[in-house]
DNA sequence: TATATTTGTACCTTAAAGGGTATAAATATG
DNA sequence: CATATTTATACCCTTTAAGGTACAAATATA
C-alpha cells in the first residue's frame, strides 16, 4: 500500500470528500488530488499534515515492509 | 527515531562524508545537510533517493511507531 | 438515462526548495 | 595545541511545489 492510496482509502473510510480533507488538514485541494494521484516530489511536511488525520505519519521503514 | 537522525546514522555507518553521500545519492550536498539537521519541507522523492543507499525508504506508519 | 456530485486537468502566480559556491564553525587527528 | 577534515551557515540563482480558480471528465444518484 503506498502513500496516496493509503490517503484515498481513508479519506473514503471517513466519508469526507477531497475538499473536506483539504480543508481539515489545512492544505490546498490541489495538493490533495495531486498526493492521491501518486505524485512523488510532495513536500513532506504537506504530506505528515495530512496523515496527522489518520493518526498516521511518515516514517522510515526496510523497503517491501508493509506499510502502516 | 527520526528520518534525519536515522540518515545521519546511517552515513557514519558506512563512513560517507555530507559531500559523499551526496554524491552518491545523486541529490545536493545542501539537501543532506538540511535533512540531517531536521528540515520538515523536503521533497519526498528526494528523501527517497538518499534512503534507498540504505535499503529502506519512506512509508506511513502509526504515530509513536517506532520506524525502521 | 438525466442530473448532481465528486474528481481530475489546465493556467497563472507566489513562495520556497534545491543546487552551487564560498566561508565560518565545529570536530577529529597528529 | 596546531592542523586537517568535516559540518554548518550565508549568499545568489533557477526550478518547481503549492495554492487559487475555472472547466472537463468521471462517478454516483435520482
Amino acid at each position: 500500500m503506498n502513500i496516496s492510496d493509503f490517503i484515498k482509502e481513508k479519506r473514503k473510510q471517513l466519508n469526507l470528500t477531497q475538499p473536506e480533507l483539504a480543508e481539515r488538514a489545512g492544505v490546498g485541494l490541489r495538493f490533495i488530488r495531486e498526493l492521491e494521484q501518486g505524485k512523488q516530489s510532495v513536500r513532506l511536511d504537506k504530506v505528515n499534515q495530512v496523515l496527522a488525520l489518520f493518526g498516521s505519519e511518515i516514517g522510515v521503514i526496510k523497503k517491501d515492509s508493509p506499510t502502516f
